[in-house]
DNA sequence: CGACTTTCTGGCTGCACATCCAAAACTTTA
DNA sequence: TAAAGTTTTGGATGTGCAGCCAGAAAGTCG
């Protein structure tokens, strides 16, 4: 069903039924965030679930495409707006912990969703696509980066892999740690990463 | 029961059983590493491992014990030969991704547990202390470049968590990618984090 | 107001799983 | 060899879950 031919109704469930999926999966983590109670979230049966979404996956998927959208409004436009390969990456940087600040629990969601879903045996997982295309995007930087002089000569992938890396582990620090000094990391991260693709003296 | 304490029988077959788990949740994942499936792997029936192991719990916390063991002894006399922080770091990333190598699937199964397992709501996760000290490990290398004056005047424990990241990414690349260059991804993250992390000019 | 559609409820069904257990098979001891 | 101990089997039990459905409630339109 397409959004346009929805109901008012529909559209109000489906995101209250996102929101509290979010809630309940960031506050009790993945495992314990059953169909019932993300309904009992909701106030409402757990029938309503099923009807609005059809099962619990296509659920998790909209939550993923909801989490993913509030991303990349956040960051792409930053990103696009920088002169240069550096102040890209600073911006590719700062943008994905701003995002953590804003958007704590849905970001705690997702990570729960992509660390855990999974579709039947060893296969890549659902989302292992997500993850490829978010190193995609960071070698473009870097790419440019290389392009422009800029940078040093570094194996593109490699430094995606050791940025991205370094990203995604602060997630589970702030889980653990909500008084985690993020401008501080913020800081550090950017300079240790601007350090280490600087072309070399 | 103490290792001391136990019969012939009982290591041989705590050594297979725990060896037939890291097969099962390297292979298939965490989800689906069900306790009759491990028992099929053995060849035995799945009472046996409640009989060794008490229950399904104890059996992962050995697995985990197992690799960590192997993980240490591989590493640590490595780093501790080293004569500079600058290549004890080097040490630690290169023992790090050599033991990725020659331990494939007993370092999937550890990711698999260590990432999926949790004891019962939102708490810190079994192994959440096994991540910290794998951090503050690391800052003690930090802390020696640091005070020999090898290193510049960067935050220890951002450094440390952004090490660790890269490091930690890697194994989700080799599941995907078994092709993957180690060897170069190993130069690449040992000249990237030299660079990051030396006294600048 | 009625017929009709959309939305919701609460419980039922079936499945996958860890755990438990009684008895069988095997091993050690005397 | 008999008795006592250990190990293994295979199935029974109970739990927790997603999905399903019959009917109730709420909303819509003539």
């Amino acid at each position: 069903m397409q959004p346009e031919s929805r109901t008012f109704i529909e559209e109000a469930r489906r995101a209250q039924i996102i929101a509290c999926a979010i809630e309940v999966i960031a506050e009790h983590g993945y495992a314990n965030a059953t169909m019932a109670r993300i309904a009992k979230q909701a106030k409402i049966s757990s029938g309503v679930i099923s009807y609005h979404f059809g099962g619990k996956d296509p659920l998790i998927q909209a939550v993923v495409a909801e989490v993913a959208k509030l991303a990349t409004d956040l960051m792409l436009p930053r990103i696009l707006a920088q002169p240069s390969a550096t102040e890209a990456l600073r911006a590719y940087i700062e943008g994905n912990l701003e995002f953590m600040r804003l958007h704590r629990k849905p970001l705690l969601a997702l990570v729960e969703i992509v660390t855990h879903a999974q579709g039947g045996e060893s296969g890549p997982g659902p989302y292992a696509e997500q993850a490829e295309v978010a190193i995609t995007d960071l070698e473009k930087i870097l790419h440019w980066g290389r392009q422009a002089g800029e940078f040093r000569d570094f194996h593109q992938r490699t430094m995606a892999i050791a940025i991205r890396g370094a990203i995604d582990a602060v997630p589970g620090r702030l889980f653990h740690d909500p008084d985690f000094d993020l401008d501080l990391l913020t800081r550090e991260l950017v300079a240790t990463f601007t350090i280490a693709t600087r072309r070399q003296p």
